[in-house]
DNA sequence: AAATTGGTTTCAAATAGTGAAACTTAGTTT
DNA sequence: AAACTAAGTTTCACTATTTGAAACCAATTT
């Protein structure tokens, strides 16, 4: 007997809230969120309140609206600084993207999305920051097909509900037998490509990152445009790709925490 | 008649815990979480499973250890764009920067501590990512001290009990009579300094940024080490660090969400 | 002055959270 | 191998918290 999916009780609940302020992107009033909420008024009143009293949100008198709040960049500081691959890739990466001079991406899984945690670009370091936390489509990048083809059944089915399958680009794969198709060729392969199916002109290798048992634990991609490259050449970045996943990928198992100032 | 401080239900002793596992600051066992918890066994367990459910927690099955959770990045991702007055000040941030030539760091207040949420050095730019996030205590820093001396009574009151109070140098001031004190001067002459009192040998300026109505959002601060500058100089900085912390302050009130990509 | 909209508070009913105790592994020790 | 121990998980009766319809309180608008 099936039960209401997964409320995760109050805290859920609240959790919800604050997604649903971050997915406007903007400080927004309490009439706004309520029209798109499905609790009722007072309930909704009183997560706001909670969680602007916990520093979760923040609450702009003066307009009177509410936006994420900052608390969430110190917990995320430590989440980005601990519990990412970043400490451990980071050097990878790099090196990776000085040998191919070409953006390196760093993934990792969060709720169906893809979550680009790192990025590296030999030309500019500028663009990190405003990059990390960014969130992508699962089913059409390299790195989301990637970590969706290395996942277990029951993860991948789980994800695989999650996705909306527009069709971004011509190239998009915009249903779920087709990227079962496609996952089962990148599990044989080793390897993903993103053919311009997210965004046109931009096309990339993704591998995924691997503990020697096999979990995937996130993905590492070279991306370029069309100008520049053709998939073809992307292929032959694929030995240099897979090695830096997997140097990766048995670090962060042998990983101990550094007392990294 | 007061009723115990303020647990905000549930959802408050959620944030408790998140902020316990954040300041193991590594990754984390249950044991361990719960030798220092006020919570009972069970409860502090289902709170964790809840937690790493949401995605707000990461559990590492091998190792069995609590970290924070990648959503957390997405969350904050939103937070610091958004509700930080990260992308409001940055360009000015960056002139001031490269007029002076020293770093300059912008700071949020966060439950009784400084949130630094960007700091730009005129000679590398990649501390960034590593700094933002990173917290101070409020009663010995620049920024600390000027956001608290703008602070409503009530607002301050809270902050000041929250302080710590710890001497990590010989110039601290150490109790909190000193400190009003020093938050009254502060209050007349606009600017605050740090004279050591964090750090040895590591001196700023700072600044409030206040809002027309006079609410303190944050501060504006130039940190320079003593073996380059005295506070003497660092005061002849004074009308650009204000001229700087006006312009954030205003362009903050007038501010329209942008719709920055 | 009446009506509407946006936000806040009340309060009894219902639900979800609590934690002592019991249980299950996995790891030691005798 | 049996007996002990420590770490993690589950149960279940008890209780505290959450819930939301309805009422209330500004401000605006008509």
């Amino acid at each position: 007997m099936f039960d209401v999916p997964n409320a995760d009780g109050t805290v859920g609940k609240a959790m919800q809230v604050l997604d649903q302020v971050a997915s406007f992107g903007c400080p927004v009033r309490f009439s706004e969120l309520l029209s798109d909420s499905p609790f009722p008024k007072p309930t909704l009143y009183r997560f706001l309140q909670t969680l602007t009293n916990q520093g979760m949100l923040a609450f702009d008198p003066e307009r009177q609206t509410y936006s994420m709040g900052i608390r969430l960049v110190r917990l995320a500081h430590s989440a980005w600084r601990h519990s990412s691959l970043v400490p451990i890739a980071r050097p990878h990466i790099e090196s990776l993207a000085a040998k191919v001079g070409e953006a390196v991406h760093l993934a990792q899984f969060d709720n169906g999305h893809v979550l680009f945690v790192d990025k590296y670009k030999a030309t500019d370091m500028f663009e990190t920051l405003a990059q990390a936390g960014k969130i992508a489509p699962g089913y059409c990048t390299g790195v989301g097909k990637a970590i969706l083809a290395f996942m277990t059944e029951a993860q991948q089915n789980h994800a695989l509900d999650q996705q909306s399958y527009t069709a971004y680009t011509p190239a998009t794969l915009s249903d779920r037998a087709a990227l079962l198709a496609e996952l089962a060729w990148i599990r044989e392969n080793g390897v993903a490509y993103d053919r311009e199916e997210h965004e046109q002109g931009i096309i990339s290798i993704a591998s995924p990152i691997l503990t020697s048992k096999g979990r995937v634990v996130g993905a590492v991609s070279i991306a370029t445009s069309t100008n520049r490259y053709k998939i073809s050449d992307l292929k032959k970045q694929k030995p240099h790709l897979v090695k830096c996943a997997n140097l990766i990928g048995t670090e962060a198992e042998l990983w101990q925490v550094p007392t990294w100032s």
